[in-house]
DNA sequence: TGGATTTGACCGAT
DNA sequence: ATCGGTCAAATCCA
């Protein structure tokens, strides 16, 4: 008898599942067509139709799930402890919502696990899953959003090789170069991570979107075998806070309207209370996971900016107490440089996925907002730290 | 004038 | 020897 609702909510679970990985292909199936689309509003309707009603539809099958598990299922906000300490048939629940995130992630990201990351995107227990989603980057959120923006990658990977094997842990670099040149060994070098970005839609299209962090170009290279020169940036505050943040900007041969962008080392100039906080907020990253199961409103506003607002909230984070770094900066089109045009195209940056992201948010109660939903940022680095 | 970008040279890794 | 990443002087620009 217990094996007969164990059954039926695992079918039922499926359905659901099965229900928004539709969904999420029906977006995905959007999304090239989309600007095309604009100049058809009612086809462009018809396609939006249909997205929230697969949502929708996907969504009115939860009320049959255990309300408690529900509650608890995705919840990103339980501290870890809650995980451990949860009974049995929420861990069950929790097994679910782990397919269904693996789902989730192989639908909107097939190459999620070609990427390079050296966090291993690990086994299918959900402490496991969770572990992963916590150990990922804001970066890796904006890979998830682009993926539902461009769709299958098919950018190459602007990394031949894997040369950082070393686990040197002193990663403070001498915020001022000697005159001898001294540099760092490339062995230092922590994780890579390449995202294949799309160029800006309209505006400027020779750069990148921007990724809430301000940067500065230090170098352009010519890549053997490649069409396109290679820049090189790294962190407006590396002076200031040592900040080992870097990032290569390269436009993807086959593909001049994407970039594929190589994030190397972490952001550590948020650490200081006065310094900016320029890490994409985990919390966006639980966002996403939250977005995946939380309430899926039929009502779609395509005038929402949410994508953008997330982009902006981590920006705003990103940026408190940094004076406006790059306000006088440099708007030439040389490079991608993400300084000082906040908001200047950011509206558009994200087609699909925003409306994603709009149809996910909106119309969502009123405790949706991050600010609602969402430790500090602080609390969480905390965490983080002391997990890892 | 100060900060950002450009670009040729330098240097470590392969 | 070659390639890729970084340095730093020169230059640009608000």
């Amino acid at each position: 008898m217990a094996n007969e609702t164990k059954q039926k909510n695992t079918t039922t679970m499926e359905e659901i599942i099965h229900g928004i990985v539709h969904g999420c292909q029906l977006v995905r199936q959007l999304e090239p067509n989309l600007f095309n689309l604009f100049n058809q509003p009612d086809m462009l309707s018809v396609s939006i139709d249909e997205i929230v009603k697969t949502f929708a539809a996907a969504k009115e099958r939860l009320p049959s799930m255990s309300h408690q598990d529900q509650a608890s299922s995705f919840s990103p906000m339980l501290p870890r402890e809650a995980f451990k300490e949860e009974p049995p048939q929420q861990q069950q629940t929790q097994m679910g919502a782990t397919i269904f995130m693996q789902e989730w992630l192989r639908s909107v990201d097939p190459l999620i696990q070609l990427q390079q990351v050296q966090a291993p995107i690990g086994s299918a227990t959900p402490l496991d899953m969770r572990s992963y989603l916590e150990s990922k980057t804001g970066m890796e959120i904006q890979k998830l959003r682009s993926q539902l923006q461009i769709g299958e990658m098919g950018g190459k990977d602007a990394e031949g090789s894997e040369r950082s094997k070393g686990t040197e842990g002193d990663q403070v670099q001498p915020a001022e170069a000697s005159s001898s040149r001294l540099r760092r060994s490339r062995k230092d070098e922590d994780e890579k991570k390449t995202l294949v970005l799309p160029a800006n839609q309209f505006g400027n299209t020779d750069v990148p979107p921007e990724d809430g962090f301000t940067w500065r170009k230090y170098g352009q290279k010519e890549i053997l075998g490649s069409m396109y020169p290679r820049s090189y940036y790294r962190c407006t505050h590396q002076k200031l806070y040592a900040c080992p943040a870097k990032k290569q900007v390269q436009r993807v041969d086959d593909k001049p309207n994407f970039f594929a962008v190589t994030y190397r080392g972490s952001h550590t100039c948020h650490m200081s209370s006065t310094a900016p906080s320029s890490s994409v907020p985990p919390q966006i990253l639980l966002d996403i996971s939250r977005e995946m199961t939380q309430t899926i409103s039929p009502q779609l506003s395509p005038s929402s900016t949410s994508g953008s607002r997330w982009l902006q909230s981590s920006m705003h984070l990103s940026l408190h107490g940094s004076g406006g770094v790059g306000g006088g900066g440099d708007d030439r089109a040389a490079g991608p440089s993400t300084s000082s045009r906040y908001g200047k195209d950011r509206e558009i940056d994200y087609g699909v996925a925003d409306m994603a992201d709009a149809m996910f948010n909106s119309g969502s109660s009123s405790g949706n907002s991050m600010e609602s939903l969402f430790a500090p940022a602080e609390e969480w680095e905390t965490g983080e730290k002391k997990s890892s």
